[in-house]
DNA sequence: AACTGTCACAACCGCCTCTTT
DNA sequence: GAAAGAGGCGGTTGTGACAGT
């Protein structure tokens, strides 16, 4: 639709980051801070589109990253909550402090799935593969799939479809067996904001028998 | 040693959403 | 309310490392 590319594709760098853009880039944003990307760029004099900036940052440069390999502990984490999610990578990140979006995302392409596989667990509907339906192996059923799963009205993947839309209880769902209680509960559509569903906070917490809990509260479900 | 296949992950692309004008 | 700009997100790709033959 005529939109402007986000830089000057002509005049910026791509590929991987050296050491120095690096170190230019963490100078930059320790001084100044988390700015406007799109200026950023040129005021630490990156010859780097702000957006590749920006990802730079989050997914490798922040100091607050937490680098190495999963706990087994995460990766219940993330199996849970891409049950209730989806492939909300954003939204399992932001429950698992020092973990990206990106990171996860990649780590449940390259080994969560092919663990649920082996538990013989579809990945995507986190049912038993018995259970499922022949999955669509063309690329174009799969980018429909995931163009509608980022529609507001179908957030939660793999579990829209499933019937009971009233009981939006983790528990009333199939899943495969955790240490992790689900303790999901919906509230009043108190707040007047029109969004539409959103997994808006969720605490962990321990109960008195040493199990985590995680508890997530869909505070506007549509 | 050379080749091939697989894996892991950083980075890019295009679209969507939110905010501002 | 519409349009434009900017940030954010998720899917996909490129590539280096490693293992197997």
């Amino acid at each position: 639709m005529g939109r402007s590319p986000c830089c000057e594709k002509a005049h910026t760098n791509k590929g991987a980051w050296t050491k120095e853009e690096d170190q230019r880039l963490v100078a930059y944003i320790k001084a100044h801070g988390e700015g406007c990307w799109r200026s950023l760029p040129k005021a630490a004099g990156l010859m780097r589109c702000g957006k590749s900036c920006r990802l730079r940052w989050i997914n490798y440069l922040r100091p607050d990253l937490k680098r190495g390999n999963f706990t087994e502990e995460e990766d219940d984490i993330i199996i849970n909550l891409h049950g209730l999610l989806g492939n909300k990578w954003s939204q399992i990140a932001g429950r698992l402090p020092g973990r990206t979006d990106n990171e996860i995302k990649n780590y449940w392409n390259t080994h969560i799935k092919r663990k649920l596989l082996a538990r013989g667990i579809d990945p995507q509907t986190h049912r038993p593969l018995s259970a499922v339906a022949a999955p669509s192996s063309n690329r174009q059923d799969k980018m429909a799939a995931s163009r509608s799963s980022r529609s507001p009205e179908t957030s939660c993947a793999g579990h829209s479809s499933d019937g009971d839309s009233g009981g939006a209880s983790a528990s009333s769902m199939p899943r495969l067996g955790s240490s992790i209680d689900l303790n999901l509960s919906i509230s009043q559509p108190s707040q007047q904001k029109t969004e539409a569903a959103a997994v808006d906070a969720s605490s962990t917490s321990y109960s008195s028998d040493g199990k985590k809990k995680i508890c997530l509260c869909f505070n506007r479900l549509g």
